[in-house]
DNA sequence: GTCAAATGGTGAACGACGTTCACTTTTGGA
DNA sequence: TCCAAAAGTGAACGTCGTTCACCATTTGAC
């Protein structure tokens, strides 16, 4: 395969990509369908399978994408801050902003589940650990005598109540709390977590 | 309605509800199958319908079901403590048991999301508020000076917290704990979290 | 006991979906 | 120029949730 061919094929992938993307900002998991992806993006439904073996390969792949652009986000909070507290608090807002500008993709991250058999997608267990290693800095800068398994498991920990305040507010069942009082929630969780 | 009628209803009822919780037992959300259930439970697919208006109807009363065996253990926990804290500690160990236990029912009781449009089940609300209401009573006995909103704020916050360490545990993606690791990091949030 | 209405129960049929594959069209290189 | 390889197509298949016209049983009034 050269030249022609290739930007072809990549730029079918692209297109394809996008508009399961822009399927799922705009109506989350329910709304990927393969008819839809394929005429949103130009081609066939043949085609969609000529880049994407079925639909989990398709999710996983915008998935990858939102991983992406929240580890983007995560680095940029973890950089604007030297103050290791403040840098963790910095993550866990920017965790919880994220969610909130791109709610959809956020809740298809995490709401996602891929058939038992389905292998785990190497490219997600590095982005998870790529975003606990930002939380993992800051809390040894916090506390430089955590180190080895004890800082990776406290880190995991941290992370984990974050995204479960995150999560749960967007359980309908759940009365959930304002914008203001949820941020000043996730402050207070995580200056006792890390206190 | 009278009677026989009014009985062979509610046996159906049962028995379809029957089928539907060994099938998430066994296979999770994914297994769900109205004509494997309708079978299972010695009916046809009309007759799973005339009880259950659609597939959500069905996995909601599934969910309120978990929901009820929650609270139960939930509530046995509230009561085999004296101790405020030991109480927290009890709902916390209790609550990741209980996932432990009945991992499919737990992971469908979150994993379920319905339709925008679809009405939240006003029971599953209530079953919501009452265990949020286990932890509210264990915090205010640790901290009298803790009351009204500010009280209900801090107990879903504290519940949110432990349900995110629970939850992630079984992300595939997120390179899981032990479970004694993990029941550990459940009592140190928890005891951060109230102190 | 009789009969009509109400309720319980049935399963063929419909439309939407994910997926496959035999096919046509386009391309790259000899 | 020609043909293998790759890109692209869409009809067709099996499965699923759901509907509905139909039969069977129960009920209550007479």
């Amino acid at each position: 395969m050269s030249g022609l061919q290739q930007a072809k094929s990549e730029e079918t992938r692209r297109k394809v990509l996008e508009a399961a993307c822009e399927a799922i900002e705009t109506g989350g998991l329910a709304a990927v369908n393969i008819r839809n992806i394929a005429k949103e993006a130009g081609y066939s439904i043949g085609s969609v399978y000529k880049h994407f073996k079925d639909v989990d390969e398709l999710i996983i792949a915008v998935n990858t994408l939102t991983f992406s652009k929240m580890k983007d986000r995560m680095a940029e909070a973890f950089e604007a801050e030297d103050d290791p507290l403040d840098r963790l608090q910095a993550l866990a807002r920017t965790y919880y902003r994220f969610s909130r500008e791109n709610t959809k993709l956020w809740l298809t991250l995490f709401g996602h589940r891929l058939p038992e058999d389905y292998p785990t997608p190497e490219e997600h267990v590095q982005a998870n650990v790529d975003l606990l290693s930002f939380v993992g800095r800051a809390l040894q800068g916090l506390h430089p005598e955590l180190e080895g398994e004890e800082l990776t498991v406290r880190v995991k920990t941290c992370f984990a109540a974050v995204h479960g305040i995150v999560a749960l507010s967007y359980e309908r069942r759940f009365v959930s709390l304002s914008d203001e009082v949820l941020e000043r929630e996730l402050e207070f969780a995580v200056a006792r977590l890390v206190a």
